[in-house]
DNA sequence: TGCAGTGTTGCTTC
DNA sequence: CGAAGCAACACTGC
């Protein structure tokens, strides 16, 4: 489930293979994008929209890589953005693919010269032809994930990304900026405003859960009830929480791969997502992980350290 | 075996 | 306006 970290690890990954080169090809099994509406109809099902995308693409340079909440921008030479949202279990990969028939996916290797192969890595939706011969490929078992081109100057206006809150991990979110982006939802429970893309851009259920624990806040804790000081320890934790699971390499709990086809390693650093009934990892709490629903989601935190401010 | 659970987004309903 | 619920889809685990 890609969050923030795992959408940066994976710009970084385009940055290392993929920008410089120029766009040979493009194929799709018209079958990603499931969740498209009259108003976004803009699906890589519509075989008109795909036409119009390929006729974009293939030519063109692929001249930067960016990430803006949980979205992947391509910039490309043409001055428009090929813009990729991986939803639930997509994932991009950067290697040698052949045959779409056979759905073969010859792996890439890691620092070892290691075979990277794993059974997601067949789920092929889409893939590019780079000029180096080798593929860049969008791998999603449920099909969720959004691919489509914006004109670059639409892009921040437009629908994909015109309603999203500030990027958390700038350095121009300060912690002022924080509290008054929280305030606009003060009557709300904290994690659901933390997942509010927004409030801010790019924290989902794992790093919500993560860094409520960090900053011993109960999930359910409404917004204007929580001290100041606590607040500013979310704050923190936020930050850390956020650069902790990029330095892992993202959380790869489900599907997640980065460019070369390899796990992340943030699922073993968990203190609370999915540890339920399991004994708190903070320095004499000894309290029980429990899972309850705040959203409609499951949020997993300590009832002994972790605080509800109501 | 069957069905709840998984989590992102945006539409629908109240 | 806000929230709650649900659908898009496929696989896992109990």
């Amino acid at each position: 489930m890609p969050e923030l970290p795992e959408v940066q690890t994976t710009v970084d990954g385009l940055r290392k293979t993929v920008v410089g080169l120029s766009i040979r090809d493009v194929w799709t099994d018209l079958a990603v994008g499931a969740h498209m509406t009259p108003h976004l109809r803009e699906s890589l099902k519509d075989k008109k929209f795909f036409a119009r995308f390929k006729k974009l693409v293939v030519g063109a340079k692929i001249i930067s890589a960016e990430r803006r909440a949980k979205n992947i921008l391509i910039n490309l030479s043409n001055k428009h953005t090929i813009l990729i949202h991986m939803k639930m279990t997509g994932h991009l990969m950067v290697g040698k693919y052949e045959n779409t028939s056979k759905v073969i996916w010859e792996p890439s290797k890691n620092e070892n010269n290691e075979a990277l192969r794993d059974p997601y890595n067949k789920f092929l939706h889409v893939v590019f032809t780079l000029s180096d011969g080798k593929h860049l490929v969008l791998s999603d078992v449920r099909k969720f994930a959004k691919v489509t081109i914006v004109p670059t100057k639409d892009l921040p206006t437009s629908i994909h990304i015109g309603h999203l809150g500030p990027e958390p991990l700038e350095k121009t979110f300060t912690f002022p900026l924080f509290k008054a982006r929280l305030d606009k939802r003060s009557g709300s429970k904290i994690k659901e405003v933390l997942m509010d893309q927004s409030i801010i851009a790019g924290i989902g259920n794992i790093y919500s859960d993560e860094m409520l624990w960090e900053s011993c806040i109960h999930p359910l804790s409404i917004v204007k009830k929580i001290p100041s000081d606590t607040v500013k320890k979310l704050f923190t934790a936020m930050k850390s929480t956020l650069k902790k699971g990029i330095d892992f390499g993202g959380d790869s709990t489900s599907d997640y791969r980065d460019v070369y086809g390899k796990k992340g390693t943030f699922q073993g650093a968990h203190n609370a997502y999915r540890l339920t009934g399991k004994s708190c990892k903070k320095p004499r709490c000894h309290g029980a992980i429990k899972r309850i629903v705040v959203g409609g989601r499951s949020a997993h935190f300590c009832p002994v350290h972790q605080k509800l401010f109501t």
